[in-house]
DNA sequence: TTACTATATCAATAGGCATTGATATAGTAT
DNA sequence: ATACTATATCAATGCCTATTGATATAGTAA
């Protein structure tokens, strides 16, 4: 029998799930997800949760952004980040099928 | 509010998590993470599914050994590597919980 | 004993990445 | 225009880790 993740589409969802595994496995970037959870926040309300500088809160929000697991709006002087639903749900699906 | 994440137990989890997050966020891990799930293997099972070197699935194997995401038997030279499904069904839980 | 097989470990290398400090950009207000 | 605020980017550093090649260990068979 043949492992579904040697088929070419479970192996994209495989690559994509390594991927989101990859950025969500750094504790201030799943506390930056865990703290979106009850919803969108901008910047300098991450900074004050993290405790850590605003350069690296902005490096880690990069990595998440450019995964798609984060989405952002921008109002005035502030960016504001939320989680991309259809994402995690995406994942999630993934994850309670393989695990 | 104060987000989940603050409190001790919750924190704990959560480097739980990342740390299960580290160990899976590499391709050939996840790999046989989803090979394992149809039941145990030995070792070479895992090397020609892979198809990468004996000694380098030797030390993906030792990484998710460490972070007890998978358990391990011997039966004469062969090891049967099998995954811990109590640790997957807790982190299964915490990341539907938080994600 | 010797030979072989399955698995693990050791040492070295190279690439990736989290963190820091400094600086840039962009929007707002005066 | 200047000053300020919020966020992003750049450059450098040091640590971590995936990979490779060589070797060790342990079990089996003759």
């Amino acid at each position: 029998m043949k492992c579904f993740c040697k088929t070419n589409q479970s192996s994209e969802k495989l690559l994509e799930t390594v991927d989101f595994f990859k950025a969500s496995s750094d504790e201030n970037r799943l506390k930056i997800i865990c703290f979106l959870k009850h919803g969108e926040k901008c910047v300098c309300d991450i900074v004050d949760f993290l405790g850590i500088p605003q350069n690296l809160v902005s490096h880690h929000l990069k990595v998440l952004r450019d995964k798609n697991i984060l989405l952002t709006r921008k109002e005035g002087l502030k960016v504001f980040y939320r989680i991309d639903e259809t994402k995690i749900s995406k994942i999630l699906t993934f994850l309670t099928h393989i695990l």
